[in-house]
DNA sequence: GCCGTTTTCGGCCCGACTGTTTTCAGTCG
């Protein structure tokens, strides 16, 4: 099988690690992370590249050199420079790396003085007490490391975006409650609304005697103080999440946001911009000279380097502020977008709620139709519908039609895609239905071509309308499956069917990338609450969310449609002889 | 190692916090 992106830019960042060990210079170690980053992002494949002959050094940030190495690891699976790197180091050592507090140089010399290669020779050197006695560091730092290293060998872990919010609400009320506080901000991925975010970054605005670091560090919720100074303080609260927090005066409010924002990457971005242009952008303000020019509104500092305000859900430096610069930025969707769901259930499968129930709570979150889409047969442990039951919950969807207001429920199915990928019910009793939800539910360990097949099969069914939580991935339970995602985004164009965005805070799936690479080709996202009860509904703003992040307008998404437009749609995907 | 209405050479984002090196390097975000 030929080489990701994914795999080059990781046997980029190794040679960045390895080159930084050997303390070369910093600049081409940031050269390789640079290439790393862009081919970790780039929607197209160089092995794709390679067949059709284009050049690697077109990608942003890969030179003659760089371009030579991504073709020698498309041709061999590595190349020469990371091969000797990692004979003069034992294997593994870069994993040092990624333990906090520690960066090359004390990697460097604990492997020099103590000989440790792995985070546990780490961990017991730290509570043997070996560590202090290396050049240094102290019985402070010694400690440190110890903690660190457990951390590491237990995994860092990442949060569910929907997970946070209670912690969330907490800290807002506690910083709120500081006198003089006159904003409290949540920034970083947070705002940017990624799918998980792996601390919390919180933007304050306050006098600079404020009393709001001291505030957090004694917050009840506080387990350990990492850092405390006169404008920041880094805490981990008592369920594990890190909470870092920088207190900014009111006219450094926008460029602190921009600051504490990010992404990273963007930030970087906006600077060299700034810099080219004979400015310099900190998180107090843009400054020309010594005279501050903008800072006080985001907006202020985005228009200081001629740029429209960019959306923080875009601000992954993958490719939005070329767009703001050509001024083609997306406009993006909205909740209020939303006319209708197409995915959810009942307590005539796994759900919770009647059918009456879940049509009120619809209407009641404004929506328009809902798509009643309980799960089939096989699923035996949701007690999935036989062709019988289908039958039994279509009639009552048309009768209990006739008496709602200002609401349709839509006849569907969740059907189970078999791991052959047929269908779980006959065609001709899908045929009855609105629509079709297709989904995987078994079977999910096939092999990448085994499992994209399954799928593209399932999508030539003849009433096949979407494909839901494509990835199958669920936060802390099971990573995506493997496939092959842009064939099925290109089979889905060509076969005129749709692909789910499941809102569901521990699906999110269709991911945001992926949504990008279906909106580039053509196909509309179905963006899903997969609701089993109707207060599930309120997930709908979290596809929303990641829709955005994935570059979508309302025009790009089927349920923004009103009823009438999308029954035609639909009814392109279940006629017999479609695609 | 990359890149150029600053430059084909000489730059490369910027500031806060920590520990320990009593003046700053290392790390982080």
């Amino acid at each position: 099988m030929s080489i990701r992106n994914t795999e080059i830019a990781a046997m980029f960042e190794e040679i960045a690690d390895l080159l930084e060990l050997q303390q070369a210079n910093a600049f081409r170690v940031r050269a390789y992370r640079n290439a790393a980053r862009t081919l970790a992002a780039w929607p197209e494949e160089m092995a794709d590249w390679a067949a059709q002959g284009r050049d690697f050094d077109d990608l942003p940030g890969v030179g003659k050199d760089l371009a030579g190495k991504i073709a020698e690891i498309l041709a061999r699976g590595s190349c020469d420079q990371l091969d000797r790197l990692r004979a003069s180091f034992p294997r593994g050592i870069t994993d040092l790396l990624h333990i906090s507090g520690l960066g090359p140089r004390r990697v460097h010399a604990l492997y020099h003085e103590l000989g440790i290669r792995s985070p546990a020779q780490l961990l017991s050197a730290a509570r043997e007490g070996r560590i202090r006695t290396v050049p240094g560091f102290g019985a402070v730092s010694e400690r440190r490391i110890a903690k660190a290293a457990a951390d590491h060998l237990e995994r860092a872990k990442r949060w569910p975006l929907a997970r946070v919010t209670p912690s969330v609400d907490a800290l807002l009320a506690c910083l709120h409650a500081v006198p003089g506080v006159s904003e409290v901000v949540v920034a970083g991925s947070f705002r940017r609304r990624r799918d998980t975010v792996g601390d919390l970054d919180i933007l304050v605005v306050a006098p600079a005697d404020s009393a709001a670091v001291r505030q957090l560090c004694e917050f009840d919720q506080v387990e350990q103080v990492l850092a405390q100074g006169s404008t920041r303080a880094s805490v981990v609260l008592k369920n594990g999440l890190q909470v870092d927090m920088r207190v900014v005066r009111a006219a450094s409010f926008g460029s602190a946001l921009v600051y504490f924002t990010g992404s990273r990457a963007h930030t970087i971005t906006l600077r060299r911009i700034a810099q080219a242009q004979k400015l310099k952008i900190n998180e107090y303000g843009v400054y020309r000279g010594r005279i501050r020019i903008a800072g006080d509104t985001e907006a202020s500092v985005y228009a200081s380097i001629g740029l429209p305000c960019i959306p923080p859900e875009l601000r992954e430096d993958h490719g939005e502020i070329e767009a703001a610069r050509r001024k083609a930025l997306p406009r993006l969707i909205e909740r209020a977008d939303l006319c209708g769901d197409l995915h959810a259930h009942t307590d005539a499968s796994d759900g919770r709620e009647s059918l009456q129930q879940m049509a009120q709570a619809a209407r009641a979150a404004g929506l328009k139709y809902l798509a009643i889409t309980d799960h089939s047969r096989s699923l035996t442990v949701a007690h999935g519908l036989d062709a019988r039951r289908l039958g039994v919950q279509i009639d009552a969807i048309d009768r209990l039609n006739e008496k709602l207001k200002d609401i349709v429920l839509l006849k569907g199915i969740e059907v189970d895609i078999l791991p052959d990928g047929r269908l779980d019910l006959p065609d001709a009793v899908l045929a009855r239905l609105d629509l079709v939800v297709g989904a995987v539910h078994s079977s999910l360990d096939l092999s990448r071509e085994k499992q994209t097949a399954r799928i593209l099969h399932a999508m030539d069914r003849p009433n096949f309308s979407i494909l839901a939580h494509p990835n199958g991935r669920l936060f802390g339970t099971r990573g995506p499956c493997a496939l092959d995602m842009e064939r099925i985004i290109r089979h889905a164009r060509e076969r005129g069917c749709f692909l789910e965005l499941n809102s569901q805070p521990d699906r999110l799936d269709l991911f945001d990338l992926q949504c990008r690479q279906a909106r580039d080709a053509g196909v509309a996202i179905a963006i899903s609450s997969d609701a089993h009860q109707g207060t599930d509904l309120r997930w709908l703003a979290l596809g929303v969310d990641q829709a955005r992040r994935g570059w979508l307008e309302a025009g790009d998404v089927l349920n923004t449609l009103p009823l009438q437009r999308l029954r035609k749609r639909l009814a392109a995907t279940m006629s017999p002889m479609s695609g």
